[in-house]
DNA sequence: CTGCTCGGACCTTCAAATCT
DNA sequence: GATTTGAAGGTCCGAGCAGT
């Protein structure tokens, strides 16, 4: 306790630190509806559902944040702080230290992705060793409860202003955050959206940055070595992007709406629940080091030199630092081409992917995108990219470590049917060889099947996916994502059906496959496939997202 | 010019369905 | 029991807009 308040202070106090600025509400919960017409009603035979639990709403229902938060953190917070104080100056902080680690592991990165991280401890020194501790401490916390967030009320105050009061930052601070209000999350709703960031501070700096580098660890995620130590560096492209501050919405589910909301019973982030998903990472520096200042940032990276993270790479923010997308032309594409290039993607996704990558020209195709399992709290709210470290990039940004916890998933209901799936064609069908080759792909469509349509097989020439489909396959979609396109549902089925649109919805309401449509209700299934149009997948898929001409 | 919001494309996970 | 399918549940890109 008594130590926090030191270390926060610095902490907090930073105002080169950003604010996030957040959220909006949530509206999620109430959406939709209308939107999504399908949902409606669910298919027989999801019905079943579980009784349980569920509870959609959730997510991002404020309640789970609430829990985050939880005034009683502090007990946690203690421990966190606990050992932020093992810190060594704190408002110092090291840098150098700092830095070696860091370079360190930066050269391992490679190689170890995600578990680089552990190394961070290790080798340093000692700054390796602190960090350890740390991140411990962390992570326990989140186990905990989630807990972590206990935080510096300061920080809370800051950002969230927990009062509901107002919005606004101000104040901040200090002094005794009150927990009262506690939660900012909770509120969150209200964050008003004033805007958080008052001024000063988001003048600066970002700098920070980063590194950058992006490394990608083999498992396709980003890789640890920045600067942070662990935390991954978006791609340029993207990482002007992560400035921003939060906001929120869509989460997930929602639910309702849907079905309701009522449905479920929110999920939350609660702490109790543990997170079933992983476990956290081991400690990064990150999670020591309070947000630097501008003027850390850039000694940051002198010493870094170019080197390390190079602003060659990513380009820093600095320098590109206005902005990042304008300038950067295809910027982010380039990016993450070269993400995908190094990393290996996994092969079930693949499948489901478009089908890009594999072998589709270079040029043409267009990367995949990775995500981190599980985002944190802050950049969920945000939607933006989040890291596998915990206090995560973005959130060492703005200031956010306090509250930067893994979000809470929901489980997936169990029971529910599905129709019957497609067979998968003979091999030798396809294709030819492309098919062949991949093992993996599945739903290729043979020509015959009856049900689909039959779509030419050549068109899948790419052997990748053949989930994906065809048709123009051109990827015409790359470049274009989603540009405007207009929704669709095409994409693959799954996903992309309609099912999804919008997040929130999409869940909660109720799964209802694309298909569903063509069951009545009654007990049968349709062959959904034929009909349905939804899923097919290619057709579809393509029609929609093909912008077509 | 810069940052924020947020629609919806893109991904990953994992239970159901199917195969062996 | 192993494998495949495909939707649930997520992440986060990037357009559009607002503020400075
Ligand atoms: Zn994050
Ligand atoms: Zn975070």
């Amino acid at each position: 306790m008594s130590t926090m308040p030191q270390q926060l202070s610095s902490v907090k106090q930073e105002p080169h630190v950003k604010q996030e600025p957040h959220v909006k509400q949530e509206p999620l919960t109430q959406l939709p509806s209308a939107s999504q017409p399908y949902h409606s009603q669910q298919p027989f035979y999801q019905q079943q559902q579980h009784p349980s639990t569920y509870s959609s709403s959730h997510q991002y229902g404020h309640p789970a944040y609430a829990s985050l938060q939880n005034p009683a953190s502090t007990s946690s917070s203690t421990g966190s702080l606990g050992s932020f104080s093992s810190i060594p100056s704190t408002s110092n902080y090291n840098l150098s230290r700092h830095l070696i680690a860091i370079n360190m592991q930066h050269n391992q990165a490679v190689s170890s992705g995600a578990n680089s991280i552990p190394n961070g401890g290790n080798n340093a020194g000692g700054s390796g060793a602190t960090t350890p501790s740390l991140a411990n401490a962390h992570s326990n916390a989140n186990a905990s409860t989630n807990a972590s967030v206990p935080s510096s009320p300061t920080l809370n105050n800051l950002q969230y202003h927990p009062n509901g009061t107002g919005s606004h930052f101000n104040s901040h601070v200090n002094s005794t955050t009150t927990s009262g209000a506690s939660t900012p999350y909770a509120q969150h709703s209200s964050y008003g959206q004033t805007a958080y960031q008052s001024q000063s501070q988001q003048a600066h700096s970002y700098q920070h940055q980063t590194s950058h580098t992006n490394d990608i660890n083999s498992s396709g995620y980003y890789n640890s070595s920045p600067p942070y130590g662990s935390h991954p560096q978006p791609p340029a492209s993207q990482q002007s992007q992560q400035q921003q501050p939060q906001s929120h919405h869509h989460a997930s589910n929602n639910t309702g709406s849907g079905s309701g909301t009522g449905g479920g019973p929110h999920v939350q982030f609660s702490s109790t629940a543990p997170s079933p998903m992983r476990q956290h990472q081991p400690p990064q520096y990150a999670s020591l080091v309070p947000p630097l200042s501008d003027s850390q940032y850039a000694q940051y990276h002198q010493l870094l030199g170019s080197s390390a993270f190079s602003s060659a790479q990513s380009t820093p923010y600095h320098s590109n630092h206005s902005t990042p997308y304008s300038s950067l032309p295809g910027s982010p594409t380039l990016e993450y081409q070269q993400l995908n290039s190094n990393t290996n993607v996994n092969s079930h996704s693949m499948l489901h992917n478009n089908g890009n990558n594999a072998n589709e020209s270079p040029l043409t195709q267009k990367p995949k995108r990775r995500q981190v399992k599980n985002a944190c709290v802050n950049c969920q709210k945000a939607c933006k990219k989040c890291d596998e470290g915990r206090p995560c990039t973005r959130c060492i940004k703005y200031g956010l470590t306090d509250t930067c916890v893994d979000s809470t998933r929901k489980v997936r209901k169990k029971g529910i049917k599905r129709g019957p799936y497609k067979r998968r064609p003979p091999p030798t069908q396809i294709g030819s060889a492309s098919v062949a080759t991949t093992p993996t792909m599945r739903n290729a469509v043979p020509t015959g099947v009856p049900g689909y349509m039959s779509e030419p097989v050549t068109a899948l020439n790419s052997p990748t996916q053949s989930h994906m489909l065809p048709f123009n396959s051109n990827t015409s979609t790359s470049s274009l994502g989603h540009m405007s396109a207009p929704l669709d549902f095409g994409y693959d089925a799954s996903s992309g059906s309609g099912g999804y649109a919008f997040h929130a919805h999409r869940m909660d309401s109720g799964y209802a496959p694309s298909y569903a449509t063509g069951y009545s209700g009654s007990g049968l299934y349709a062959s959904p496939y034929g009909m349905s149009s939804s899923n097919n997948n290619n057709n579809n898929s393509t029609s929609s997202n093909s912008h077509l001409p």
